[in-house]
DNA sequence: ACAAAAGTGTTAGCGGTACACCCATGT
DNA sequence: ACATGGGTGTACCGCTAACACTTTTGT
């Protein structure tokens, strides 16, 4: 396209995600290996150039369904731009880092030069892109807590042992299954479907299936802290 | 100084600054006035062209320093970067957006094209520059309940009643003196530097003078919820 | 009958707001 | 003495983790 390399200070402006998805139990991150130098034979993340007309979010859907078919992002949302001068070798490169999230029940194809690799033992990566990936964790297990991103994780029907084992994958520690159910609930992130799973061999009462209810990231407990007056009785609160 | 307006698409990439204080108890805002078309007239955000090897905090802080004699931010953090092919006429331009606090005490001597504006009334403002304002007092928001960042906002000692007034000023709702000082106490944010304030010519018992402990944003109330199991015994909980 | 997995009830504790009450100073 | 503003003590409440207990299935 309009891959104006080999210019000086002024190469063109790139856009990145760290692409997760809780696969086997595991947060993973979807790597891309260099074939060329710089960094030949590392990982790295997906992307590249802005194209001339497009907007940042628009360009890196665009190139994660071109390069590595992820057409399935359940959620997208910047995560920060990187322009250190020499965070590039030859020359200084800008870079605009999205956080990309594909939930559990989804198999994208992707090429046979991309992986996906756990997030908490990252390969040898180029660049500044393991930052990348852990700025990405930091912010979904931030959300985890006080938004319902976990919409963006799940497949769209789910017991509640299922959820539970996507957050402990994302959150990197236990979360109690019944404690969950009480706490999505409450907030409102969850419904029950009526319908249930049958239990497995070894028995056990069946499991409900619940749904996540909005498919788009709303802030569901704004922190706890520093609450105007008179938010703690229910009657007519200020709506911001 | 060195507005290269009007060139074509590939215009460079511009590093703006949302400047927050809290003045005359309103949270405001540090603006610009355009004297040249496109915008002219309109109040823009100070910033300007990134310079060619230099980093993007590193040249916000240069440009703050040098166009409007900001030298004294307490907190700089990124915000967003924002690239939509139409915000900008005559060209798309990418540009990344700061948040950048003043501590209440200091008087920055800023040209005479550029003035405080109060955040919660904006004039008309050019490019998306106003959403950008919007980011960045919703990010100053959200920090002050859950980290030390009220140590930007304050002069290096304080009463409590005060800093209570910085915080109705950057929130938006009263804060009780009282609890705040509680609050912040029991977090390790501040401390208490034994000294006070004589009381004025109303009487009144004299204030204790605080100060905040760290002059750095630390993370000091993880939202309170879906903590890892044990976080309530105060026994060695994991680091992270 | 028994094991296994899901879901409910209940308790305890933390953290925050609200508010009454005490403290120190000026007039 | 009294008014004024700062600081402490305390009650209350929402939220969550922990855990015992009940429910529903398979063998």
């Amino acid at each position: 396209m309009d891959d104006t390399a080999g210019r000086g200070a002024r190469a063109g402006h790139e856009v990145l995600a760290a692409v997760l998805q809780i696969r086997s139990g595991r947060l993973s991150v979807l790597l891309w290996r260099r074939a060329r130098p710089p960094f030949e034979g590392a990982w790295v993340l997906p992307g590249g150039r802005l194209g001339g007309d497009e907007g940042l979010g628009e360009s890196i859907r665009r190139q994660l369904a071109q390069k590595v078919d992820v057409r399935d992002l359940a959620h997208l949302e910047q995560l920060e731009t990187r322009g250190a001068p020499d965070r590039c070798p030859g020359g200084r490169t800008l870079a605009t880092a999205y956080l990309g999230l594909v939930p559990a029940h989804i198999e994208p194809v992707v090429p046979a030069d991309t992986a996906w690799h756990p997030a908490s033992d990252l390969p040898s990566m180029g660049y500044d892109h393991a930052a990348i990936v852990h700025s990405g964790r930091r912010r979904l297990r931030a959300k985890l807590s006080y938004t319902n991103i976990g919409f963006a994780l799940a497949p769209p029907e789910f017991t509640m042992s299922e959820l539970s084992g996507y957050y402990r994958a994302a959150l990197g520690h236990d979360v109690a299954a019944t404690n969950l159910r009480r706490v999505l609930l409450r907030r409102g992130q969850i419904e029950e479907t009526g319908r249930s799973v049958p239990s497995g061999r070894s028995g056990g009462r069946p499991a409900a299936l619940c749904r996540f209810r909005a498919p788009r990231l709303e802030v569901t407990d704004a922190c706890a802290v520093l609450r105007p007056p008179g938010a703690a009785r229910p009657d007519q609160r200020p709506p911001c």
